[in-house]
DNA sequence: GTCTATACATAGATAGAC
DNA sequence: GTCTATCTATGTATAGAC
């Protein structure tokens, strides 16, 4: 009766992570049950919860997991991009290729705040420092294009220009992952090339 | 052993849904329990059962019964703003007395998204409906604006300013649930209106 | 590390008596 | 409409043998 499971590679540790991650974000946090996890991980209960305590701190340490490998890939766009323009609009546009796939379910840390409501909760600090990190690095970008062309980027403020963008980026996420398209992403690279303009 | 509950006014089928759509909101989808529902509106199993044959389709109800409710609010903004520039950016605007109430949960819609995966799902679609309704009334109200004052606003293109107005809009929600802030939405307005200006 | 067994709570849903 | 009882599945978590 008993399925033959596919075991991942790497640590028991790291296969825990990795399932998890994937469940969380493809089913929801409620949605998977450990049991689940556990099995499509290979590895034993009494392992499982070797490593993990709990549910929940399992959860904080997937989404720290995902939260750094989202940095990398942020980076890894914008080292793609040519000159600083197209550097600065990289981190938004990094989210068409993500927004276009059927695995995509949204911003996993979004998702992770509508089911847990306490603001305190680490489970949420994770969110919020991810959004800090992007946004510090969007600041950043902003700041390299304002100096790089200060005739056509000059009259714009880094600051408010990253404020907007962030806006921008998180409506491009929330919309694409409600209507389940792309469009969303277009419509926020527009609003920001708007805003670039005199 | 038992508490006294405190019942709801209305009949069974109206108390059933104020409290699902109050708890699910609150507390996410699969958190809240049908019979945590049962008890707070002060019914009987049986009852429940006859109004509504599943929690799905609970919520679908619950969740009509929101968008209605919501498309209601943002009405009274509009009607309430005294001038073409305000009326459009009431639609706006509106979310800042919601995003800083402590019982701020983000947007239900969104969160239901966060919690069911099928997109196709009827719970999922009241959502997109809602979106298409906020979007098409921001575009009257665009039309309405640029009309008002051809000098000042005539260059602008109401589709897009909309669909910037749409992704400002959701980003604002979005962002001020992760953060658990306001100031989100005073970045969304400050978007708008620099695409206003020339 | 593995395996099986199990505790204990709660989930959604149904049935029967009144 | 109300009440209580119950079914079946699943949830998180623990324990013991190997």
């Amino acid at each position: 009766m008993k399925q033959a499971v596919q075991k991942p590679a790497g640590s028991a540790y790291d296969r825990i992570l990795n399932v998890a991650a994937e469940l969380f974000y493809k089913q929801g946090y409620r949605a998977t049950g450990i049991n689940e996890i556990i099995e499509k991980s290979g590895v034993a209960k009494a392992t499982f919860y070797n490593h993990f305590p709990s549910k929940d701190e399992l959860c904080v340490a997937s989404l720290n997991w995902l939260r750094s490998k989202e940095n990398s890939f942020i980076e890894s766009a914008i080292v793609a991009a040519k000159d600083p323009l197209e550097r600065f609009l990289s981190v938004l546009t990094s989210l068409e290729d993500w927004a276009i796939s059927t695995e995509f379910r949204g911003c996993a840390f979004m998702n992770i705040s509508a089911e847990v409501p306490d603001p305190n909760s680490p489970l949420r600090k994770v969110g919020t420092r991810l959004y800090d990190d992007i946004q510090k690095r969007v600041q950043e970008l902003a700041e390299e294009l304002i100096v790089s062309n200060n005739k056509k980027y000059g009259h714009l403020d880094a600051k408010l220009l990253t404020n907007n963008y962030m806006i921008a980026f998180a409506g491009a996420v929330a919309l694409a992952e409600i209507y389940h398209a792309v469009w969303p992403v277009e419509h926020a690279v527009d609003t920001i090339k708007r805003l670039l303009d005199k």
